[in-house]
DNA sequence: GTTTTTAAATTAAACGTTTGTTTAATTTTG
DNA sequence: CAAAATTAAACAAACGTTTAATTTAAAAAC
């Protein structure tokens, strides 16, 4: 699906205000005003309300697919270097995509959108997929351990990050952090939590119980 | 503050319903209806929408504090299964209580409500202090490593069985479960996760980096 | 022990807003 | 000039809350 210029800005509109105020919590004429438009052309363009939030959820979950390719072939790297670089860039998506993946753990604890669930779903798909490839290729190399639950693995991946992002207020309140700019706090979480994660992965995938 | 039997039905009427279509997704009405009393209760005992999510929250916060005062000081058992004990009876409150985490989660992401937020905190420094004390006396002992980052370590237990209590659809029908009764798959899940996170905990508070 | 009094609980109805969506008319664009 | 885009206005429905009247329950008075 391509969208027009004021397509896109509803889009973007919407996101921001749906990771806000979530999706009940946001009115189309929030939505309109802040975009810039008359009300009516949310139903003129998407249809209804719901219809806009799937072509939101469609629109961005086609930008976060975790590529994997390029990386699997490239015999200079190690089994568990290629996952460090995947964490990583998940990592980088997550934090610039937070307004999307918020609305996306939302849209999980209602469960109610058949269209967004299937959508979460395909994409659960693809990246249990390609870390799959990932970690087959690892064994394969004897670099990793067998018997790795790949969704277990995920789960604390998204989980670890997705938690560091719903409490980085306490995080930054803990460590005494409230002073220094918000890029620079941004910067330093990234870090910390890479490290840390990839910490977890080199357990998961190469530590015997 | 005590309830009567009428305002812990509307309590748990709401918790569910809260849960399950969010806050703003959840109408008086809704709630008046399935809790089988007139709609006008709820300003009468609560006061509002609003003050009733606040009640129902700071009864359900203080349901769900770690204790962990008997175990630190139970010196018949070592650092490490005091911790994994900890980590057992955390992944039984969150699945016997998935619908309060389902809504501060939700909470989490709006991050509106100040009243909230602050019992979120509350909760939150609670439960790194207690964790703080086991590590701490882990350290004294020898038992753990240095440098733990508490709040990582946090992170990585509530994200991670967070994580699987908004994909248990997924976790299930991707390893061929969706035939076996709910309360055996719930069972199943507990005991992965708890073999999962005690692994990563074990890594988390023992191995050199 | 019965009656009276007082407070609490409960109700149906109404309140003014806000909701998502549609209409029909108008303007802009190619 | 036809198609697409945009508008203000209107729509019924649903929203959270309040009202004023009534019923129930408990306390006080006799």
């Amino acid at each position: 699906m391509i969208y027009n210029d004021k397509q896109l800005q509803i889009i973007g509109t919407a996101e921001r205000l749906f990771a806000n105020k979530g999706f009940d919590g946001t009115s189309v004429r929030d939505i309109a005003d802040e975009a810039g438009v008359n009300i009516a052309m949310i139903s003129y363009y998407f249809g209804s309300k719901e219809k806009l939030m799937e072509a939101l959820f469609s629109k961005r979950s086609s930008d976060i697919n975790l590529q994997v390719e390029t990386l699997l072939h490239n015999e200079e790297i190690a089994p568990l270097q290629k996952m460090e670089s995947l964490v990583d860039s998940y990592i980088d998506k997550v934090m610039q995509k937070q307004q999307f993946f918020k609305i996306m753990i939302c849209e999980q604890v209602i469960n109610k959108n058949p269209v967004i669930i299937s959508l979460i779903h395909d994409l659960k798909k693809k990246n249990t997929e390609a870390i799959n490839k990932l970690i087959k290729d690892g064994q394969q190399k004897g670099a990793f351990k067998k018997n790795i639950d790949v969704l277990l693995l995920i789960n604390t991946l998204i989980g670890s990050i997705t938690q560091m992002m719903l409490t980085s207020d306490y995080y930054k309140e803990y460590n005494g952090l409230q002073d220094i700019p918000e890029d620079q706090f941004f910067e330093q979480v990234k870090e910390k939590m890479s490290k840390h994660v990839k910490f977890l992965f080199k357990a998961l995938l190469t530590y015997e119980v």
